[in-house]
RNA sequence: GCGCCCGUAGCUCAGGGGAUAGAGCGUUGGCCUCCGAAGCCAAAGGUCGCAGGUUCGAUUCCUGCCGGGCGCGCCA
């Protein structure tokens, strides 16, 4: 692992500090030389490029004055061409400044490397991330592209840093919300046809239905329309008085939307079934086009109702059974999730004998684990929060290592026109879809607004900031630099290999340094946005590598006339241009040439 | 009531056991004979919600409170 002399081939300062630091320890404490060291950039550029607090943290321990012995540890410290300079400082700090060499050495790796520069090694680990998965019953509306953008930047993150990634979509093809919208699509037919049945206020109002119900119309004519109304509403309480919120009224309204389904089975017979695959198809078909128009793709659209149809949600409760995890009350199946420090114990199947949402997804998370994969993240919506501790509670039950499967959960997103929030209500359907905001605000504003703000954190989205064509837009303002700097080098004219050669011992002043600094965090950036599945990280060091490379390019012209000092400061730039074009691409946002 | 998330500059938010707490927007004042001014530089702006605790050291960790958001179905 560690050079036995730290003074060979050592690409990364940090590196190199670390192994200094470490044969100091052995020379001053050799009983303490394994413990962990820490190494990090001090806010302050007074306090040099790295610090490390060992002194302080182990002086204790160690029994010794935390200064003294940091001291004693600065005398040990072997000189080396890239450090400049090592004190102690503060309480007991160690403080070490880097030579430009160790800075501007960054710029023929980063070139040799390319758009692997920042990419971390295999790891070999197989992560599944389940992201999106909203009901195809409908556009997706702004909160789902928050997990859309969140998701897939997080997949990308994770990607680079190393890990085999799949990304997957688990379609509810299979529930009550799909019988619902097919209901929803057929009453609207219906009506097409003069045939009046009260469209019931929790069956889905949006457009896109009614817009199904014409396409029907006009492949099939009036094939499913030979039905009376009176069939239609046979046997339903009707609905109560829109006013009334009370829990009967709540509760009156379902059963009269649950005869309504009911009765579209018996009347449609096998006709029912096509309305419902109609739908489906359709929706999925346009959350599909959706996703991939927002650069979002999955590797797999993984089946509800597959589970069924082989088995699995049958199996996982009959296995659930024979655990013993399983008992009987009013007619339906409950699973002991208290066991494993749930608040209420839930249903699996119900008294009419059917099977819950939460069954198909305990049979869902089994397949995943059966699938084989390190780690399994679910990216849900903040108000699923009180659903994790079932599943964790099942997939314990079911004897498989909950430590694989993690859980991030996505606050919502809060639209703001003129100041003001954009109210928004699905009962009523009037919500901002996803593709709407996107034909408003364009496909890179919105992926690069979405991932702006850690996932647990809300999000105000700021429209009209979001559409503004100027500095006050970040995302303008990263864009800009990467346009800034093609330009240069079309202006230039050379090739890119050219500056492979470049003599990048040259770049020394100190906003150059400071941007081969940035340049050189971008590695332990993408490591830590990955652990802390964070892809906010990214975005924010875009900012600042940009702001970096706008301070430089202000203070030092890159077309000079020297040759050797002209290819530097071009192969700096072109660094630049590299690590933006792979942050912007991890994001999802596009890296432009000119704008 | 219980659970989860959040309280950091006027606004939107980063950060996070350490040394003087950061950025963008907004405000004010400067910088284009010069590679893209969609840019840069500077100024001003803070009791890191409140109170305890742990620690050599807390804005960061723990507890309690206050304030805001979201959940708590034989819905999905």
């Amino acid at each position: 692992m560690m050079s036995q002399d730290p003074s060979l081939s050592v690409s990364d300062p940090k590196v190199l500090l670390a192994a200094l630091l470490r044969q100091a320890l052995m020379a001053v404490v050799p009983q303490y030389a394994h413990l962990p060291l820490t190494l990090e950039r001090p806010k302050a550029a007074s306090h040099g490029d790295w610090a490390s607090n060992i002194a302080l943290q182990f002086a204790r321990q160690i029994k010794r004055n935390p200064r003294e012995l940091a001291q004693e540890l600065v005398r040990e410290i072997t000189p080396h061409p890239w450090v400049a300079k090592v004190e102690v400082a503060g309480p007991g700090f160690i403080n070490f400044t880097l030579a430009p060499a160790a800075k501007n050495a960054v710029v023929p790796q980063v070139l040799a490397r390319g758009v692997r520069y920042g990419a971390g090694e295999s790891t070999g680990r197989r992560i599944l991330v389940e992201f999106v998965s909203a009901n195809p019953t409908g556009p997706l509306h702004v909160g789902h592209g928050r997990g859309a953008a969140y998701g897939a930047a997080l997949s990308d993150v994770l990607a680079f840093a190393g890990h085999t990634v799949e990304r997957e979509y688990y379609v509810n093809d299979a529930g009550r919300q799909m019988d619902i919208l097919a209901l929803s699509t057929w009453l609207r037919y219906l009506e097409r046809f003069g045939i009046r049945v009260p469209f019931p206020s929790n069956a889905y109002q949006g457009r896109y239905v009614i817009d199904m119900a014409a396409t029907i119309a006009e492949r099939h004519g009036d094939r499913f329309a030979r039905v009376r109304a009176e069939d239609v509403l046979a046997g339903t309480p009707g609905e109560p008085d829109p006013e009334r919120t009370d829990p009967q009224a709540v509760e009156q309204r379902e059963r009269h939307l649950d005869q309504l389904i009911a009765n579209a089975k018996c009347l449609l017979g096998e006709d029912y079934a096509w309305i419902h695959e109609f739908a489906l198809a359709e929706q999925l078909g346009d959350c599909r086009d959706d996703l991939a128009e927002f650069g979002v793709r999955f590797d797999r659209w993984f089946s509800e109702k597959s589970l069924y149809d082989t088995g699995m949600v049958e199996r996982a409760v009959e296995t659930l059974k024979q655990r013993g995890y399983l008992y009987e009350q009013d007619g339906a199946w409950w699973f002991r999730s208290t066991d494993f420090g749930d608040d209420k114990d839930r249903v699996v199947r119900r008294e009419n004998g059917s099977y819950t949402y939460f069954a198909s997804d305990i049979a869902y998370h089994w397949n995943k684990y059966e699938r084989g994969y390190d780690l399994m993240i679910d990216i849900w919506g903040a108000d699923h929060h009180g659903y994790i501790p079932r599943v964790r509670a099942a997939i314990q039950a079911l004897g498989l290592d909950p430590e694989k499967f993690e859980v991030a959960l996505v606050q919502f997103a809060v639209l703001y026109r003129n100041g003001e929030k954009v109210s928004m209500s699905t009962r009523a359907g009037e919500f901002v879809t996803l593709r709407q905001l996107r034909a408003e605000v364009g496909n890179d504003a919105c992926r690069f607004f979405y991932v702006l703000r850690k996932c647990d954190q809300h999000l105000d989205f700021d429209l009209d900031l979001a559409k503004k064509q100027s500095n006050e837009n970040p995302v303008y303002y990263v864009q800009y630099a990467h346009a800034r700097i093609c330009s240069v080098l079309r202006e230039w004219g050379g090739a890119m290999e050219d500056l492979r050669e470049a003599d990048a011992s040259l770049l020394t002043s100190e906003p150059a340094l400071a941007l081969c600094v940035r340049l050189q965090a971008f590695p332990e950036v993408v490591q830590a946005a990955a652990a802390e599945r964070a892809p906010h990280h990214i975005a924010f060091y875009l900012k600042d590598l940009a702001a970096d490379f706008h301070a430089w390019y202000n203070v030092e012209r890159i077309l000079v006339e020297e040759e050797p000092l002209r290819l530097a400061r071009l192969a700096l730039a072109a660094a630049v241009k590299t690590v933006l074009a792979t942050g912007l691409g991890l994001l999802g946002v596009s890296a432009p040439e000119s704008m």
